[in-house]
DNA sequence: GTCTATACCGAGATAGAC
DNA sequence: GTCTATCTCGGTATAGAC
């Protein structure tokens, strides 16, 4: 899925890597089941992941690496796309989305609060929202090797992060 | 290609959609270089779309509406989920990506040096990125019924914005 | 030069073998 | 209960008809 895309999975294929009989449509009922299956095992992983990394000592930065961490970006922006046509994996994804917005809006708005900072732009919301897409943008834009303007708007990113949660401390501080 | 996905887009179907005999592979030799054909089509479209738009009276808030508009953005979607299996499709986008933001660059860097705004993420790149980060984000969250923190992100977009070009005005006045 | 017929492959799904 | 054989469909690409 991540290296040819979602359009290049398919039962045979996947029983044939695997070396198993292909037995894949007695398993499960059609391709969306399997493709919901999957996105619900990575999904469990990564909000695991998430809760971990929002409880560490500075959470907007633990939270900043994460998004750009590249190891699930590919298989998520393949579920994007493949929830571009379908409903029911589309439902999934919505879903699930919320899910991990709610963990990363209930854990920050406690830094927020805390940090009692007096950024213009200050909403959780907003915040959480600003560095998602920007993570994402990079991250895409990266893998067609572009990257005007990636240096500073990472800057900006970390200027906000800085001004609400402090320097980022290092490795064995943090 | 905008309803079903690049995966259901074949030569079969183009040829039968449009009541064509199907010599699409005595026109293109393969599906590739068919999509690249489709790709700069739109390009060059939206390319001179983006120029009227940053040459009009708020070029900063033009752009910003622009972005925001889907019309060109679903299908530029499939384009990229397709570039990123497909070399020749990647290096296209990659080079085209260049192009346009090349062109924002160089009509709002003139924004920011009129303005002369002391804004402290002021660089023109950073500028450029953010909007086009966010606005991506935006739109393909709409598109899965996510709207949580819209509002928030959009209010700190705009008064980005308003601090840099001013306040947007009425489309009679633009 | 333009298009048709077809080769060849592999997809999802299912009937039914064991 | 598990898996295999096969049905039907549609894909890219090409050989060759006209």
């Amino acid at each position: 899925m991540i290296e040819e895309g979602y359009a290049a999975v398919s039962s045979r294929r996947i029983a044939s890597k695997a070396g198993l009989p292909n037995a894949i449509h007695y398993y499960f009922e059609t391709m969306d089941d399997l493709f919901i299956e999957l996105f619900r095992r990575g999904a469990t992983r990564s909000l695991a992941r998430q809760e971990e990394v929002l409880s560490s000592r500075q959470p907007l930065w633990a939270f900043w690496d994460l998004l750009l961490d590249r190891s699930n970006g590919n298989l998520n922006m393949e579920f994007i796309a493949l929830a571009n046509h379908r409903k029911a994996i589309r439902s999934e994804i919505a879903e699930s989305s919320r899910t991990f917005r709610r963990g990363q809006l209930k854990a920050l708005a406690d830094v927020i609060e805390t940090s009692r900072s007096s950024t213009p732009f200050g909403s959780p919301e907003a915040i959480v929202l600003l560095l998602s897409a920007v993570s994402r943008f990079l991250t895409t834009e990266d893998a067609f090797g572009l990257d005007i303007g990636h240096s500073e708007v990472t800057g900006f990113v970390e200027q906000c992060i800085t001004e609400i949660e402090g320097e980022r401390l290092r490795a064995a501080e943090a």
